[in-house]
DNA sequence: GTGAAAGCGCTAACAA
DNA sequence: TTGTTAGCGCTTTCAC
């Protein structure tokens, strides 16, 4: 990499002229501007990001903390999120914490040591667990911002995206109730989390609200065999006539299984999950899914952490934006 | 952020002391170090990673270019690249480009700045498609070493760490013809990248080997109706008796149509696709798969890159890696 | 119109 | 044992 040091050497002026000069400084003389600009421009001058960091204590880079980047949700976020970072010319450092409490921690430690201008992060399902939320509090007192994006902490002051989990599922639950079903099921392997407990509550309600249905929940543990759990449940519930999924595999997979045991999709039962587009691809009929508009939130937190970070001194409010998921109907549903 | 010359003024010494004691430095005394220590961790010191970078002109930084997030494969790699880059103190800063070889380009020129030490990273579509390789040799000429990995450009010289897909499909459609099938066809969505057509290859090269079968090739546009396409062409083939699938979509696709005109899994038509585990459950039976070990080539990608860091000056021939894919028999094939 | 110098935070050679 | 100084690459104030 070419210096200004170096250029300043070779066109026998001082370095300060180059800066300047590169900058279009009003006080250096046109033909030295363009003898300057010549010579960056031929040996390809960048001015180094390093140096800049250093000078103006702002990097131009936000920390982002997954949970899980084979999870397709998170996995969107993060695209949503490096696409509008790169809009506004800051670039990201992905962390990912494997739902460990440990690991979330040691990330904002690292980066907190003036590698990242502020955070963009997802809480690691143990940290939920454990509630532990002393590492955030402690990355804000230091004076770097956090957006926390999905599966918030919601006693710590900042920024927040999350989605309307609770209505998602309420409203999903009513489609289902008001096609005529008789036996709805919530089959859920998010359960420790609080979107998963969210979405479950949702549920519920609009079972209570109707009255004469008995609400049915069939939680899912990580090391399960997924297929068979749901293999099993139907067996023995040969009633079900409508599975809502709070996950994207368990829609999948519970939609699958409905068909191996000679059900009609959707004539004998209704299978509505939380997916994307090519997850409802997976399956014949397609899935109706609810969708989060993944990129849409990571989009926002990108956003919200940058206006954050440009306004450091001006004390704003925190604010929570919800974003709406909407229910697509494919051909799961009646 | 506390610095060390806040800790000196606080502490009535100089910034080298506090720097050297913090550094168990033989020179500083017993006491004056103990001092020091326990101020820095009072205030929770930790040394600017920017001053360092600039001071080292190391970043400990890979820039990772990665051509689609939502690839399941790919996100694996990078998540394979993460843990490992971890281990040895690297942060990543990822970048996405879509496929495209405009924002590739982009990518490698905004880091190339100081930002990272080094690039890994998976061709983009676009720039497989018109043999674009400029802006890589371009890189490595600029000091930044490049480990490329799965999609990689052969006329580049550099470090790359490859999947042997030939053998994989040729392997796979051999299984299929030991099985007694006669009509097997490959499916693939990913005709125009390098991988696509080394699958297609080691496809064509089974089939010509046992002479009695004809090859059957369907390609799948991205714009395309995958299902659809898929469905139509079942409707045409009656007599299809095996699917090999090059991409992790198609295959749980097929299956699932296959179940769908009635036909059995696997006495009827076997199927064997390129996917992950998660991706098995998502049929029913289960998708006998090839995999890629993904984890292990982000890994091994990282290794490289960053022994080639730490060795500059070494002239070092490049090296290719191939990790070799896994066929997983599960319950789609006889 | 151009240059010298300070400073961002850190390390390390050298001086005391 | 401790301190001074220079330097990494850059911007910017101030002096010429």
């Amino acid at each position: 990499m070419v210096t200004l040091k170096q250029l300043a050497k070779e066109l026998n002026v001082s370095i300060s002229t180059v800066s300047k000069a590169l900058n279009n400084s009003e006080e250096i003389g046109e033909d030295t501007v363009k003898r300057v600009k010549e010579l960056a421009e031929l040996y390809n001058y960048k001015p180094n990001k390093v140096a800049l960091s250093l000078k103006n204590n702002k990097t131009k880079t936000i920390g982002v903390i997954i949970p899980n980047i084979l999870n397709r949700f998170l996995a969107k976020v993060l695209f949503g999120i490096e696409r509008e970072a790169t809009k506004h010319g800051y670039n990201i450092i992905t962390c990912i914490s494997n739902e460990s409490l440990e690991k979330e921690k040691e990330s904002l430690q690292l980066l907190a040591n003036g590698s990242v201008d502020g955070f963009i992060l997802s809480v690691a399902e143990e940290s939920q667990v454990n509630n532990e939320v002393e590492h955030f509090k402690r990355t804000i007192k230091q004076g770097l911002p956090i957006v926390m994006f999905d599966r918030v902490a919601h006693d710590v002051m900042c920024d927040k995206v999350i989605v309307d989990d609770f209505d998602a599922t309420y409203n999903a639950t009513k489609s289902l109730i008001e096609e005529g079903r008789k036996h709805i099921v919530f089959v859920s392997n998010i359960n420790d989390i609080s979107v998963g407990k969210l979405r479950e509550r949702g549920y519920n309600k609009a079972i209570l609200e109707n009255g004469s249905i008995e609400p049915a929940v069939l939680k899912i543990k990580k090391k399960d065999d997924h297929q068979k759990k749901i293999k099993t449940f139907f067996k023995k519930n040969k009633s079900v006539d409508a599975i809502i999924a709070a996950d994207s595999s368990s829609g999948v997979i519970a939609l699958n299984t409905a068909l191996s045991f000679g059900l009609k999709v959707p004539k004998d039962i209704s299978v509505i999950g939380f997916a994307s587009k090519s997850d409802s691809n997976h399956t014949l009929p397609k899935l109706t899914t609810i969708r989060q508009h993944a990129k849409v939130i990571g989009a926002q937190a990108a956003e919200l952490l940058i206006k954050r970070i440009q306004n450091t001194g001006v004390e704003e409010d925190v604010k929570t934006k919800i974003v709406k998921t909407s229910l697509v109907k494919n051909n799961s549903t009646l």
